[in-house]
RNA sequence: GCGGAUGUAGCUCAAUGGCAGAGCAUCACACUGUGGCUGUGAGGGUUGUGGGUUCGAAACCCAUCAUCCGCCCCA
């Protein structure tokens, strides 16, 4: 075992199992995407280094992107995030898009970290975006999608919470307060890091962090406030069209929230598993204002989200609210009686995919015991016998493996047979 | 990059210095025209790898590799 060629740390192994639940989360992304108009699209998998230098923070840059010189000389890189190769592709073809654009991608992404509870090196995730509006309210569509989505999972509104703050409210309380903008992004940083440091240490950090006693006292008033969103209108204009979109009890107001890559600019959001068994978060995300001029396009506004699979798999699991797995599509096994009538069987299985049923054989003849019982595991839910008499007779033994019931059938009817256990079944 | 734990049968684990085991799974038979249940039996091991201590090592020591958990960062 030792010896063993091993899979590269941190990346993904899709069990037939595993691809189930992977195809699960991908249908249900689909279906709420969807839901609100929004179009499939993909970038590369591999971009060079420099999409990212820009504006991705110096951690995912340097020290968790999959970064190798290729045949040719240059530097690749396995995509650590999306949202860059989104500003690219639209800044690219801002003069021919009709906006707003919405968009939506399910796909890999690889960052080199230690892989943990919730974090591997390769994950799948979700983003979906719209730009060229900006509006509270087209942050609320973004919210309501990841509620929808949330919903459709079977995670109700007290099982998962989106937390909803605003950066440019937070920046004006950091105003307030008298602590100079240059501190502003370190101090978001701390606030972000709150929840997972004890009170005491957190108020040290902060005095270390460059501000005074009353700032810290104002600063903790400000995380404390509840009620803090309604001195923002974009907040306000926002929780209104939660509101109408029927999403409002999957989200609440809450100041800490900050996120930290470094293009958001104003509404951010984070949803988590309120058992906070896993304290991490499903997805996140917020409005980005500056990334196309930055890229080099039109200024052009942005609101999205992103969510992985790895976290969300984990949740469903522990929730119990994973679909039951199906091991083979196949609905129905004819079994292989003896070596006599082996290719009678082949021509059956043949007639009954003709008419559009998934049909497995069974490969070989093999004593039925053994075969009922790999049907048995394989949860199909009909099995047919073609043996001597039947064949003689032009009939096809066929059996429920539900009930246990079987009877005997004429070849004609067989299809019509099938499809009526497997309606009931 | 840093810290902590764990590596024994396909899986989950036991054996704490003295014969390497159990449950589950697999296969066979009971049952050569019928799965799930039951019973009987079988196969399966260089105890992650390399070295050391010892009369004797799965166990103790050193190294190494791997995995898991946490920090950093983040989906």
């Amino acid at each position: 075992m030792a010896n063993k060629i091993q899979a590269v740390k941190g990346t993904r192994e899709f069990y037939p199992e595993q691809m189930a639940l992977r195809n699960f989360i991908y249908d249900k992304v689909r279906k709420a995407s969807q839901a609100f108009g929004y179009q499939e699209w993909e970038a590369p998998f591999i971009e060079t280094i420099d999409l990212y230098a820009a504006k991705s923070g110096e951690e995912l840059v340097k020290k968790q992107s999959f970064t190798f010189e290729d045949r040719g000389g240059d530097f690749v890189t396995l995509r650590p995030e999306l949202t860059p190769s989104l500003a690219r592709m639209i800044a690219a073809k801002q003069g021919e898009l009709t906006f707003p654009v919405r968009w939506w991608s399910f796909g890999p992404f690889w960052r080199y970290e230690q892989p943990q509870k919730g974090r591997s090196r390769e994950f799948f995730q979700w983003n979906i975006d719209m730009l060229g509006v900006n509006s509270p309210e087209a942050d609320a569509e973004l919210i309501a999608i990841a509620a929808t989505f949330l919903r459709s999972v079977g995670l109700d509104s007290s099982q998962a919470t989106i937390y909803v703050n605003n950066r440019r409210l937070m920046e004006s309380e950091f105003n307030r307060l008298g602590i100079p903008a240059e501190n502003w992004l370190s101090v978001s940083n701390m606030v972000d890091r709150r929840s997972k440091m004890e009170p005491a240490k957190w108020d040290a950090y902060i005095l270390d962090g460059g501000l005074n006693q009353t700032q810290l006292d104002g600063l903790k008033a400000t995380l404390a406030n509840g009620d803090l969103w309604k001195q923002s209108e974009e907040l306000t204009r926002l929780f209104a069209a939660l509101n109408a979109l029927g999403i409002s009890e999957y989200v609440k107001y809450d100041p800490n929230i900050m996120r930290g890559l470094l293009y958001y600019t104003g509404t951010v959001f984070e949803a988590f598993d309120t058992s906070g068994s896993l304290k991490r978060a499903i997805l996140g995300g917020g409005r980005y204002d500056n990334l196309l001029a930055d890229v080099g396009g039109q200024p052009l506004s942005g609101v999205g989200f992103a969510m992985g699979d790895v976290v969300m798999g984990i949740i469903l699991q522990e929730k119990g609210l994973l679909p039951e797995f199906i091991p083979t599509p196949a609905a129905a096994l004819v079994t292989v009686f003896d070596e006599s009538l082996w290719m009678k069987s082949f021509e059956l299985t043949a007639e009954l995919r003709a008419a559009g049923l998934n049909v497995m054989v069974y490969p070989e003849p093999a004593k039925l015991p053994k075969q009922f019982k790999f049907a048995d595991k394989m949860k199909m839910k009909v099995a047919l016998v073609l043996g001597p008499d039947e064949v003689e007779k032009g009939l096809v033994v066929i059996k429920n493996l539900v009930s246990g019931e079987q009877v005997q059938v004429k070849k004609e009817a067989l299809v019509e047979s099938v499809l009526g256990i497997l309606k009931n079944a």
